[in-house]
Parts: C-alpha cells; structure tokens; sequence
DNA sequence: CGGCGGCTTGATTCGAGTCAAGAACCGTGG
DNA sequence: CCACGGTTCTTGACTCGAATCAAGCCGCCG
C-alpha cells in the first residue's frame, strides 16, 4: 500500500507527515494519499531560485529538506525577505489558490534544498476527497500570515536590536520544531538584513553587541546562541503565533515578576554559566528600554 | 438596541455579498444561507475597538459599514497597524482557522463601523456544506496575506515618501473596490503613521511634500487626491496583489516608454489642469530615484 | 596561490525620531 | 452664539539611529 520508497520517506517526506500531522491532518490515509502524489523534483543550491519571480506554474512546490526564504527584489535590486521556510514548508500555496496574483515573489534557497512538487489538480482531488485537507492548508496560509503580521510589527516598530533578536527566535523555535539544532543560526548576515529591513552593515554591528552581551557567538563558521532565555526576553518573543503548543513551555518568556518559577533576579534556579549569565542579565537590561524594574532587594 | 432594521439588511449585507462573489461564490443560494447567519451586531464609532486583544470568542466578524484596522500594540505603547479592512472584509478569519494564536490582534474602528458575527460552527456548516465557502474563506485569507507581505516590502525596503504613496494607493483601489471615493483619504495621519512605521510628525512633511508635489491636496477637512497617476507612478503601485482584475485597467502602472498610451511627456492627453501636471511631471521625478530617463524627444 | 563571498570596522552623511509649541478644527454645553 | 477641551495637524530645532562609502580581513575552494 505504501509504493513510497524508503530513502525518500525517511530523508524526504518526514518532515511533511510530520507537517501535516500539526495541520490537523491525523488520519494515515489522508496523508498517505497526500504524499503520494507529491513528486520529489530538484534539489537546489544555496542562492538558487527554488520558484523564479514572475512564473504561473501548474503546480505548488513543498519544501523537503533544507532552508529557504520567500522573498520579492524591488526594481532597485534590493530585496525583502518575508519568511524563511524549513522541511515541511508549502512555499507557494498562494499561488495554488489565488493563481495569478502575487507572481513577483519568489523562493530561493539559504542552504541546499530539496523539493517536491503537487500539481494544482492533485490539490484539488484530496480537498475535495478529504475535507481536512482543505483545513489543513488553509491553516498553513493563516500560519504564515502570522508570520507575515508579526515580521510587519517588527520591523515597523522595533529598533534594531530586538528586530533582529525577534527574528533570530522566531527562527530556532521553527528549526526546533523540524528537529534541526535550535542554537544555530544558519542564516547569513545578509539573508537576516533582507529580512528584518537593515542594512548589512548594521545587522554586523547588531551581531557584535549581541555577541557582547553574551547572547551570542561564534562557532566555527557559523553563529551559536549562547542565552536563549535572554534573547528571548530582549526580543518579547511570544511563539504564539506559530502555533505550535508543543513548543510553548520552553520558549515562552517569563514574566519577570511572575512567582511562578521565574527567578526574581540572582535565584536559585539552574546554575547556567554565572557569569556569563550575570552579564547578560545586567547588559540586556540596559537595552531593554521597557525591561521591568526588579523589585525591591528588600 | 435596535432589533434588525430593515437598513442594516440593505446598506449592511450588500458590501458582503459583492465581497463573496469576488471570492467565487457564484451561487446565489450559497450566499444566502451564508448571509442568513450573519447577525448585525454593533455599531462601533472611530476609535473603539471592534475587537479587543486577548480575547478568543466563539464566532468570527464581518464589517459591514465603516473602514477599520487590524493592529497590534506592543508593550511600550506603540501600534502597527496590520491593514485596513473596508465593507465585506472579514476582521477576524485568522481566529476561526487557528483558534488561540494571535489573540493580541486586535481590531479599531477608523471611521463609524456597523459589524456583523457569524459563529464559528455557522462557518463550519457552511464549509462542509458548500466546497465553495471554504474555497472563499481560504482566499480571503491568501489575499490578506498578500496585503501584509506587500506592506512588509515597503516598511522594510521604501523611504518615507514611497512608502506613504504605496499605503495611499491601495487604501484607493480598495476604496474604489466596494465603491467608496476613492480620490478621499479617510485615514487621520496618525493611521498613516502607524500602518507604515513612521512618526506622526514625519508622515505629516511627507504630507507636506505630497501636496507641494502637486499629488494631494486638502480638502474641507479631508486630503484629496489630485494626481492619481503619479502618485501611482511615485509608489510604482501595482494592484495585482489585491487580486482585483476588474480594477487592473485602471490602476496598473504604465510604463514610461511604452508606445501605447503613454504620454512621454506634455503629450497631447486629457488636458488636465496642466499647471499642476508639469509640476508634478517633473518633481516627482526628481523624487523618484528609479525614474526611467525618458526618451530623446526626437 | 589567487580569487571570491561573507564578515568587520571606521568615517561620514542623512533620514527619521523626539521634543516642544502653536494653530486649526472639531463637538458640545452653557 | 460663543467659550471650552480635545483631537488632529503643523512647524521648527535638535538628536540619534541607521545607511552609505570605503577598506581590510578571514576562510574557502578551485
């Protein structure tokens, strides 16, 4: 019954039957009709156009493994980054419902990729076969307009600093939730200016404050978060949004006040590396311009 | 206070059913039964809110009267307004599909609003019942996304001055899209403000510039818009994202150089107050950084 | 080893925010 | 009809965050 082949479930569809499971998808034959009818297409290399700007395919595209941005380029060449997408990720289901419009924004990859495509058609056979496809997909369009909503009040309203935190949690909670390392950044300073509307220039100097305030660090090629707990409270990083109840406990930000288990200020909690806790407790105060007095030492 | 009037079911469901057929409800039954669920419920003035934040009822809103905006308030105060929503536009889609994310959107009246509710296992019936009303919804939520993706590109990647024009040119087309002036601004400056992260105090000299540029100008105690074209030209406005096609004619950009009814320059066009026009013409220009060089006049 | 993409840094400029104050324009009530 | 308080709009002076310009650097791959 199952004609997928193995490598492919296990390297390729993981991540969707996973994904469509959180959509509200529980039934093992709605999703294996699902995930038939997806056919594994290419694989692309980082920097390459997974969905070119200005096409009108038959067909949508779902994200199998790797790390991709949505994007739009402006006639001055400069680009906007709306989301970043992981395995699992539908990158074009706007374009399976609305057809035409929207055909200036494009998909590229930021790491390797690989992808599969549904033909509209097929689309079109399990919604109206399965009702809970339909909910499910439409679920996946309200999620990323989440997305969308909250990157707008970010970079609308936040100043740099915590534009740029906010943006560096929504990321790890999402690889969290794909089971990819949640400490690594694996975006380059580049594709996180697109992305948070700053210049690269002043997303490095972001960068080095964060890494100043021990929230952050280098690791090899890459970038590692040190503090989550803190870049989530200089961010008010609330992962509501994402909906995705399983991950709520551990990323959401503690009321500072809060009796529960919120240590007040030094308390007795975990000892994490003091002192790079301590500084990072003092420094992110500073740049916190709404962090809440501690109350009184008394 | 008032038991349904006969008002509300004239001047409150006719925006609904347009907007229902603009999202593919063809039939007349389906509407109907759609639209029999509605229940006129309130009448909120400018400024209240017609959704409050954090709270998670058990039916959805439509607006039936009145313009109004989905915003977010961050802790420190401020706003960013998400979008505009006009007669027809559901306020709250995002709650039925997902439930208890986002329950910090809220949802202002801008001007006076006469709302209407549907519970949400109203939707759920009409959903299983008619493929098409899923269908609809699905869009209407696509094309809200597309309306924050859009205003993302512009708060991150436009100046002021664009960025204003793009905001103005779409609240027009969806003005002129449920038939309401669309050469007014019913926004104060501070809604201006707010949707596209600015200050007051800076929306109102790009206001300024605006109408020294010749593109807008005060009337009674409302901005008019007196250059449409430019101001579309200024803030390269293309609607297609809207999904509107009966609109595109009369919205979309043309393209400085192309031979067909484009007046290179004086032209010998609809003569307008041509004053203004060669004003306009030619500042704008000088404020728009990716202006096409025009042709030689030979 | 050379070239290239991504990261760093300093110097300078400029767009936009903040502060402050006043004007215009309500709606409302005496 | 006018005086009142409240929004909304304007404007100027000043400050500051972020962009731009310009090098230099690091690590990598061919």
């Amino acid at each position: 019954m199952i004609a997928l082949p193995k490598r492919a479930e296990l390297h390729g569809y993981g991540p969707l039957r996973q994904k469509l499971r959180t959509l509200g998808i529980e039934s093992e034959e709605e999703a294996h009709d699902f995930m038939r009818r997806i056919r594994v297409s290419a694989v692309r290399g980082r920097t390459e156009d997974i969905i070119a700007p200005g096409k009108h395919p038959r067909h949508s595209t779902v994200l199998l493994a790797g790390i991709a941005c949505l994007y739009e380029r402006l006639a001055n060449g400069s680009r906007q980054i709306y989301a970043f997408q992981y395995p699992g990720d539908f990158c074009d289901l706007h374009r399976h419902v609305v057809a035409d419009a929207n055909s200036d924004v494009a998909v590229a990859a930021i790491t390797n990729c690989s992808i599969g495509i549904v033909g509209h058609d097929d689309l079109e056979q399990l919604i109206s076969r399965y009702p809970s496809v339909g909910r499910a997909l439409w679920r996946a369009t309200v999620i990323e307009a989440s997305i969308f909503r909250k990157g707008l009040l970010n970079v609308g309203r936040q100043p740099a600093l915590q534009r740029v935190a906010h943006l560096l949690c929504e990321q790890l909670a999402r690889q969290e939730a794909v089971h990819l390392d949640s400490s690594i950044v694996y975006l380059s300073q580049l594709d996180v200016a697109d992305a948070v509307g700053l210049s690269i220039v002043h997303v490095n100097r972001i960068f080095k404050e964060l890494k100043q305030l021990g929230l952050l660090a280098k690791q090899g090629r890459s970038m590692k978060v040190t503090n989550r707990e803190q870049l989530v409270r200089l961010a008010r990083f609330d992962p509501n949004y994402l909906d995705m109840p399983h991950l709520l406990s551990r990323w959401q930000l503690r009321i500072a006040g809060t009796p529960s288990n919120a240590r007040p200020t030094g308390g007795t909690g975990v000892a994490q590396t003091s002192s790079t806790m301590m500084l990072s407790e003092a420094a992110v105060g500073k740049r916190d311009p709404e962090a809440q007095r501690h109350g009184p030492p008394a």
